[in-house]
DNA sequence: CGGTTGGTTGAATGATCTCAACTTGTGTGG
DNA sequence: CCACACAAGTTGAGATCATTCAACCAACCG
C-alpha cells in the first residue's frame, strides 16, 4: 500500500508509451541497426517486485507492484536527471538510454560511471539523503522514479524486499569495486581493454550484441573514466585497431578479437558479470 | 533471540580480556607510543545494537546485544582471517588491529584496501555468499564474529537494523568509490598524498593522533593499492619529506603540513569524512 | 654470522601527457 | 539542402613522469 501511494502514473513529461519496444527504438534512433533488440523488458523495479514476491513467497508481498505504478521521467540528451547535493527523492530504475555519472570530487568534472538500462540509480546517495553525482543523460533517456520513502515503507514490511536490497547494493558494490578494478590497472592498454569488455557485457546484458556497438559517451568521457587523456583514447583506438582487436570508426565499435582483449586485460577479465543490479538475483 | 544463539561466548581462540583498552595495548606492541589512546570503545556491532535501540524506540529491539555475545577471534600477525572463495558464515567486526585487503582479481595479489578497528568486514561478499577477498592481519588483531544468517533474520525482524545495515552498506560504498577516487588521480603525488590523509582520517576516527602514526603496511602494500611500484612509493616519500610536507621515516609518519597535502590531493581532499561504516550512523 | 625481507637510490628506458595543428562530424539557420 | 560554425576526434613532436633493472643499505631472525 505505501508504495502505490504513488498512483498519478502519467505527468506532463512522463507520457510514456505502454509497449517499451516502441520506445526503445524511436529512442535509439541514432542507433545503426543493433544487432539484438530488445523486446518489451520490464523495468528494472518491476523485477524486482517480482522477485519479492517470487522468492519470498509471501502472499502479502505486493504483488501489484508494477512499473506502471511509478512515475516516468524523461530526460533528453544532455539533459540531467539529478545534481550533486540535491535532496534524493528518488531512485531510478533506468527504463531505457544511457547515462554517465558525474562526480565533483577532485576534477569537478569527473566521469565516475556510466548506466545502462535496468540499473538502478541513486543507492550511494540513499545513505546520506542527498545526490553524490550529476547525472547526465547520454542520449534521450526514461526513468522510474521510485520514491525513496515509499521505498524504506516497502522494504521494512516485507522481507522479501530486503534480499532485493542486499541484492542491489551488493551490485553496487560490484559496480564500484570493478571500477577501482580497472582504475588499478597499470597500463592504459589494459585499462581501456577491461572497459571495452565491460561495455561489451553490459550491452550483452541488456539483450544487445556484445561485440558490435556504438559508443555514446565522447573520448573525452571515456578519458576522465579511465584516468588518462582523450589524446591518449585516440591512440589506443588506433593501435587496437590496426592490431586487429578491434574495429572502432568515430563511435561504432566491432569487437573483432575478444581473447585478445581478455588477454590484455588480465587473465579472464574478471571484472565481475556485468549484470545490472535489479536483474542479478533473477 | 535469534541473535543471542550464539552464547558461547568464549572459544578457544578467543579467551578476550574484559577491558578493551587493555587488549589495544598489548597488541599495538610495535607502535611507539601513539599520541591518542583509545579508551574502552565497544566494537562496531555492538554500536550497531545500541544505534538500533535509540534510533528505533522500539521496545523489542534486542538491547542485551552486547559485544560479548559474539564469539570473539585473534589472528595473528600476517594470519589470515578469510580466503577468497571461503564461504561467508560470519560478518567480522574488527575490534584491534589492521587487515589488509587482498584481491585476485588481475594481478593475483593486489592489496585492494585497508581495515581498521570499528571497521565491518566482509560486507561485499554478503550477496554471493563467498568471500569475495583475502583478508590478512598487518598487526595481532581481534574480530568479533557477527553469524551471517543471526544477522539476516535480526534485520529482518527488527526494522531498527535495517538503517543499520543501510548505513553499513553505505560505508562499504564509500570506502569503495574513495578507493577509485583516489585512483583516478592522474600524478603518483596525488595518490599518495591522498592516501595519506586517507589514513590520517582513519587515525583520528579511532581516537589516534591524525598527524603521527605508524604505518602498518609496507611499501610494497602501497604500491599495490595506489597502482604503482615500490620504488616510486620510496621516491615520493624522500620528496614529500625534503619538501616539509611530511616526515616519514621507516613506519613511522608525521604530517607536517596537511594544507599542502590537501592541496596535491586536490582541493579540500573531499575524499568522504572517513569515519568507519558501523560508527558513521551515531 | 649469514640469510632474508624490507627499504632506498641511481640510471636508462619507455609510456603517457601536453601543446598544437589539423581533420572530421554534427547541428543550426538561412 | 547547403553553408557555416562549433564540437569531437585524430595525429605529431617534445617534454615529463613513472617503471624497470640494478646495486646497495638496514633491520631482523634463526
Amino acid at each position: 500500500m505505501t508504495l502505490l501511494s504513488n498512483t498519478n502514473s502519467t505527468r506532463p513529461v512522463a507520457a510514456g508509451l505502454p509497449g517499451s519496444k516502441a520506445i526503445f527504438i524511436s529512442a535509439q534512433q541514432d542507433k545503426p541497426a543493433p544487432t539484438a533488440q530488445v523486446v518489451g523488458r520490464k523495468c528494472g523495479f518491476c523485477a524486482w517486485g517480482q522477485c519479492a514476491v517470487a522468492s519470498d513467497r509471501e502472499a502479502s508481498a505486493p504483488r501489484e507492484i508494477a512499473c506502471t505504478q511509478f512515475t516516468r521521467r524523461r530526460v533528453e540528451k544532455h539533459g540531467s536527471l539529478a545534481r550533486e547535493g540535491e535532496k534524493l527523492s528518488y531512485l531510478y530504475s533506468l527504463r531505457f538510454g544511457q547515462m554517465k555519472v558525474i562526480g565533483a570530487e577532485h576534477d569537478l568534472h569527473h566521469v565516475t560511471g556510466f548506466r545502462m538500462p535496468g540499473d538502478l540509480i541513486g543507492l550511494e546517495s540513499l545513505a546520506t539523503g542527498r545526490h553524490r553525482f550529476r547525472l547526465l543523460a547520454l542520449e534521450d533517456s526514461e526513468v522510474c522514479e521510485i520514491p525513496v520513502a515509499a521505498l524504506k515503507d516497502a522494504v521494512a514490511q516485507h522481507p522479501g524486499f530486503q534480499k532485493i536490497m542486499l541484492s542491489a547494493f551488493s551490485g553496487a558494490l560490484d559496480e564500484a569495486y570493478n571500477r577501482a578494478s580497472i582504475l588499478s590497472m597499470r597500463s592504459l592498454e589494459r585499462r581501456f581493454a577491461a572497459f571495452l569488455l565491460w561495455l561489451s557485457k553490459k550491452y550483452a546484458c541488456i539483450g544487445y550484441s556484445s561485440s558490435s556497438f556504438r559508443l555514446l559517451m565522447t573520448r573525452a568521457d571515456i578519458g576522465s573514466y579511465l584516468a588518462t587523456s582523450i589524446e591518449s583514447i585516440s591512440r589506443l583506438i588506433a593501435r587496437f585497431n590496426v592490431d586487429g582487436a578491434t574495429r572502432i570508426r568515430g563511435r561504432t565499435v566491432d569487437i573483432l578479437d575478444r581473447p585478445y582483449l581478455e588477454a590484455l586485460a588480465c587473465g579472464d577479465g574478471k571484472l565481475g558479470d556485468g549484470i545490472p543490479p535489479v536483474l542479478a538475483m533473477r
